[in-house]
DNA sequence: CCATTTATTAGACAAAGTCCAATCTTTAGT
DNA sequence: ACTAAAGATTGGACTTTGTCTAATAAATGG
């Protein structure tokens, strides 16, 4: 039951496990996400991985995030106008959102369960729920 | 228990209500929200209060929406990635967001109850809750 | 009226994200 | 190893959403 470490090569392994042919500038992208296991905006990657020293392009980060999406290996979470967060966390599950540091914080989905909902309209299908709670420094 | 209908005079009426001085440009942006009841990004209301004739600025359309916005005359919804949409609603209530055509369709909350929300972070208050149901055309 | 405050405006600007054609890298076949 | 084709990366132009500013216009109050 050790919670595995992510390293840069078994980022390769979890590329190639979903299909995904493991560059280096793909690697580091991934590292940056499941390194960290934070919730991460297209520039805060760029910035990570251009750290020590620049490589990767703005065009080739917004390329893999979208291409690690399509295979489901992060998912992208709307709560801020103006930027999306990129989530290396797919299992199903909802957020507590920060409106002051702008800070996504996790809540498992199985401890939720979500009553009353009406039925779908006609002929659709859901593709995912999510809830967001927004919150802020108290009161006193 | 007659529904109200939403006229341009009592718009200005709504206006008064919250403060808000009613002039011509503000009354007609609040008359394509309220009289419509839809939920509208900034493009389309300035589309629509200038269809007869130009009238409404893109500064304005946006320094209106937000400052109803601030008077919670109208709500925010973000759930597409690229822009916001303004509600008319501001009574609790949820969302489907329909994928394909980026329709949103209101859930009352009052039907809805949420149960096993983790407790907030220390010195946090809730400043709301959205469920956002991601639905899409189904299946056979 | 006149003076002051309030609202609107065009257009410059900023930030997030997409697109493209050129280049670089990898792969597979010989 | 050499080559051709496919795949990945790149800088920079471009688009879209939204903000800002300084000038103008409209409303308000005495
Ligand atoms: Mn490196
Ligand atoms: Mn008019
Ligand atoms: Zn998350
Ligand atoms: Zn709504």
């Amino acid at each position: 039951m050790e919670k595995q470490s992510y390293t840069r090569d078994n980022m390769a392994d979890l590329l190639r496990e979903h299909g995904i042919n493991p560059t280096h500038q793909r690697i580091e992208i991934a590292y940056a996400l499941f390194g960290r296991q934070e919730h991460l905006s297209a520039d805060q990657i760029m910035a990570v991985v251009n750290d020590r020293h620049s490589e990767t392009s703005k065009a080739t980060v917004y390329n893999t995030l979208n291409l690690f999406k399509q295979h489901q290996l992060i998912r992208e979470v709307i709560v801020d106008p103006s930027k999306v967060f990129y989530d290396p966390n797919t299992s199903p599950h909802h957020h507590f959102f920060n409106l002051e540091t702008s800070e996504l914080i996790d809540i498992d989905a199985d401890a939720v369960q979500i009553q009353g909902l009406p039925q779908l309209p006609e002929g659709m299908v859901t593709e995912g729920v999510d809830v967001i709670i927004r919150i802020r420094p108290g009161n006193h």
